[in-house]
Order: C-alpha cells, then structure tokens, then sequence
DNA sequence: CGAAATTTTGAAATTGATCAACGCCGGTGG
DNA sequence: CCACCGGCGTTGATCAATTTCAAAATTTCG
C-alpha cells in the first residue's frame, strides 16, 4: 500500500483543455489531434512523476494507458532469482501499457529514470471511444501491432553478440531521441540510464556493457564524455551489427 | 510469385455455414460463438496447408488473420546471416497474425510443421466488426495483449539456462496441447518439430538440445520416444525453471 | 533397401559472466 | 574546505556455459 500512496499523492497536472498545447508529443498521440488543438480524450489527465518514483508495479490493476510526455521511463520485471529484466525504455511519445489492456493487473512495473510526465488515458472509456472513432481504433491496433514488432525486435537483439547488441542499442537509441546533431559531425546522444540498466536491458553484464563500449571508443566509432555518448561513425556501427559474429571492430572500422 | 500461386492454390473448405460445427477450436474461437454454433463471422473461409508450406511470407500484403484448427505452424524470420529464428510454435485454437494488424504487411514468414487447417478471417471485417461489437473488441484486444505478454515470457526464457529453458518449453507445450494424459501416468506431447527448430526457437544449438534432452531423460524426469516425449515429472521440471542457475538436474531430481 | 536427414556423442574453442580491485565523481558532514 | 563515503565505471584475471567442429548412430522416406 506504500507505493499506491505514493503514486496518489504525485502531482496531477490540471486537466483543462489547454493541457494539450504544449505537448510536444500531440503530433502523433494516441488520442489523435481534434480541430480545437486538443486530443481526441475528454477524459484524459496529466501527472508528473519523480526521478526513481514508480508509474505503476506488477500486479496493480490497471486504469489507464500511459502517453509519455517528457522524461525517460523503464519498464522491468523481477526474477524469482531477485534481478531485474528490463523490457523498455520509453522516451516522449511512446505509450505504456498495451500490453495490459484486458489484462486486468499489470504484467510489469514502471518507474521513471528522470523526471517525466505522463499521459493518463482511462481504459475504459479508450475502449468505448474505439466503437465511435474508427480512426482511433486503428491508431490503437496499429501502436498495439508495433509493440509486438518491438518486443520481436528484442527477440532478435538478444540473439547477437555483445558488440552487435551494443551497437543496435546505440543506433537505437540515437533514433528514437531525434537524432540530435553534435557540433562537431555525428550523433549525440543522452543516456538516461546507467551501465548496469543496459545491461539488464541487453542481458549482459555490467562490466561487459563496460568494456564494449571502450572497445568501440577505441576503435573510434564513438567518444564517450559521462552519460553522454557521440556517435561518430554510424555507418560502422551499422556494419558491425548486420555483420557475422566472426567480425568485430578490427574489421569492421574503416 | 511462386509462392504467392502456390498459396492460391491451397485447398479451400467449404465456407459454409456448417464450417464451425465440426472445428474444435470453436469455444475459444476469437469470433465467439453465436446462437446458431457457429462464428460470427459471415465471410471467414477455411483454408488447409500442406507439410512445408507457407501460410504467408514475410513482406507479403497483410489480408487476413488466421486460427488454427488443427496441425501445427511456426513462425520465423530469416537473420542477414542467413539462419532463421523461430518466433512461435502454433497449436489449434491460436490466432496467428496479430502483430501485422495496421502493419500492411507481414514481418515474419508462417509454415506448417504438419498438414494443418486454418480458418481465414479477413482484416478489414474484423476490424469494422469491431465498431458494431463491443465482445468482439474485447477479445481482440485481449488477444493482442496475450500476444505481448507471450513475446515478454520468450524475453524472460532467454536468460535462463539451456536446462531451464528446455525444461520450460516442455512444459509449456505440454500445456498447450490440452494436457493428453498417458496411460502410466504423467502428460505425454508430441512435438511437431524437430530438435533443430526447438533450438532455433529456444536459442540453442541442436546439439545442446539434445544433450539437456539426455540429460532429464537419465535424470528420469522424462521418457523419449521419438518425437513422444513423456513428462514422468512435470514438478521436478518447474523446480528446475524456478531454481537459480546454480542448480541443476542433479541437484533438483527428488 | 538405400540415401538423406536427423540425432547423438565427444572434444576443443569461445564468449561473456564472475570475482576482485581500483579510480572517479558527487554528496555529506565535520 | 576537506576528508570520507557510497555508487558507478573501468580494467584485469579466471571460470563456466554453450557453441563449434567432427564423426558415428539412428531414423525417415522415396
């Protein structure tokens, strides 16, 4: 019951109309974008959640689909063993929560990596509203169907080697954050989570996450500075993951 | 085209109202069951496949989901490298194609293990079926939830072991297969596909699957018969799943 | 029956995990 | 302001699980 308090008690943003408007994600929301420049959910609220603080956690019954707004989130599982898998990173846009639709209870936990706002899109009326609009049931199958090819995306991930998974994880990631271009050429991407977090992500230990990332430094293809990795050779991180196991950096760096 | 003409030329069931009545599959149908015995749907068609021959290919227009009557069917996707992943082994009663709903086309190519029969529902009905039935909705819906949960299950069974995972998957298919009860006692299933295609879908090499198969079977908790595998004990297997990785058969056999 | 495919078994090689130690950085409190 | 502390990241050495290579045994099917 700790955790349910402390989600009632994060911060609602105010539900009117004009909530919509400064929403960078609207664009491609779920709820699809009505004439007066709001979502297509009348019902819909906002709220904010901290740094470390959890969305929702395994086994809670489920209300709403999440829209990400702003920040990152993770969704994880716990082993019997007690170590966590994590099935997600969500940037802006993203919805979190298909997977729990006529399910009941949620499957996953979810907590924030850096402050975020949310979304808060009630199921029950996301169904109803899918027998009106047709359009919107379509952007519901469409984001559920993406899902599945995300989660067969994984599936694929995990069969490569460490470097092809690091590398996918990097050309990933830089994708999904809108490609912000660095000053100096290449890509610069933010990593919202810690060495450990990919490594959960991509099942491979901490320090192999570690030594990966060196190597692919080294061999030039990135520069590392924190949690802030340059991509200065994309097209050879490409290479390295559609190549065979048998290369690696030494032969794929041009 | 090839293959386009060689699906053409699959047989077609009678699409008549009859249909339904002789299908097993037809309480758990995801077309419910109306008063009459049959479907609710007014323009599904049966179709059968042969032994190794494709329901649909990756990249191939998307018209149709399918249930799976009778036999058995897969799903793969072929790497760069040229090997294939296995994404899903199909019984009777599965609906196969829920990931390329809105998708346009297909992402993964779908081929019998055995003769197999599938019901055809076509994509645009079922979707507009979908505004007039609230039920229908709500089964699709959870169907396509179940389907990411299942892929989130095969994300979680690639960090197990090769015994934990072997051990899983018998046990999985023993419950798909609606438990067939052996006469000495224990669940015997009978797998459609061979020791090469369960690696390729567990993520191990054919010999290591062969090898954990050994193994449980000297361990007793299994009995092999060609491709009838008996599960002597079914706990003893869930025990070794649910154990650390540091346990193992000999640890676990009671 | 015989050829081809599948399965099994053995031995060696390899990848990534684990164990261990150290450095770096940020925060905290004296 | 500085010393200490804890979390995170890096690096090195060793270890274990699974893959790969090789070959024989078995099954399947024409």
């Amino acid at each position: 019951m700790t955790f349910t308090a402390a989600i009632e008690s994060a911060a609602v943003i105010d539900a009117a109309a004009g909530r919509c408007a400064g929403c960078s994600t609207r664009e491609s929301c779920l709820g699809g974008l009505k004439a007066a420049g709001v979502c297509g959910f009348s019902d819909s609220s906002g709220r904010s959640v901290e740094r470390g603080q959890h969305l929702f956690r395994a086994g809670e019954a489920i209300h709403c689909v999440f829209v990400l707004r702003s920040g990152a989130i993770k969704t994880y599982v716990t082993a019997a063993s007690g170590d966590e898998q994590i099935l997600g990173f969500y940037s802006p846009g993203d919805v979190i929560g298909y997977d729990s639709i006529s399910a009941g209870k949620h499957s996953r936990n979810a907590v924030a990596l850096v402050p975020a706002e949310v979304c808060r899109i009630p199921l029950e009326s996301l169904v109803q509203s899918c027998a009106q609009s047709a359009d919107l049931l379509n952007r519901l199958l469409a984001g559920m169907g993406q899902e599945i090819q995300r989660l067969q995306g994984m599936l694929k991930m995990e069969r490569l080697t460490a470097e092809q998974r690091i590398a996918l994880f990097l050309l990933n990631q830089a994708r999904r954050q809108g490609r912000t271009e660095g000053s100096a050429g290449g890509y610069v991407l933010q990593l919202a989570m810690t060495r450990g977090e990919i490594g959960r992500f991509l099942d491979l230990a901490t320090e192999t996450v570690s030594r990966t990332l060196t190597r692919l430094k080294e061999a030039g293809l990135i520069q590392i500075d924190r949690s802030g990795i340059r991509l200065l050779n994309p097209t050879a991180l490409h290479r390295i993951v559609q190549s065979q196991p048998v290369n690696s950096v030494e032969r794929i760096a041009a």
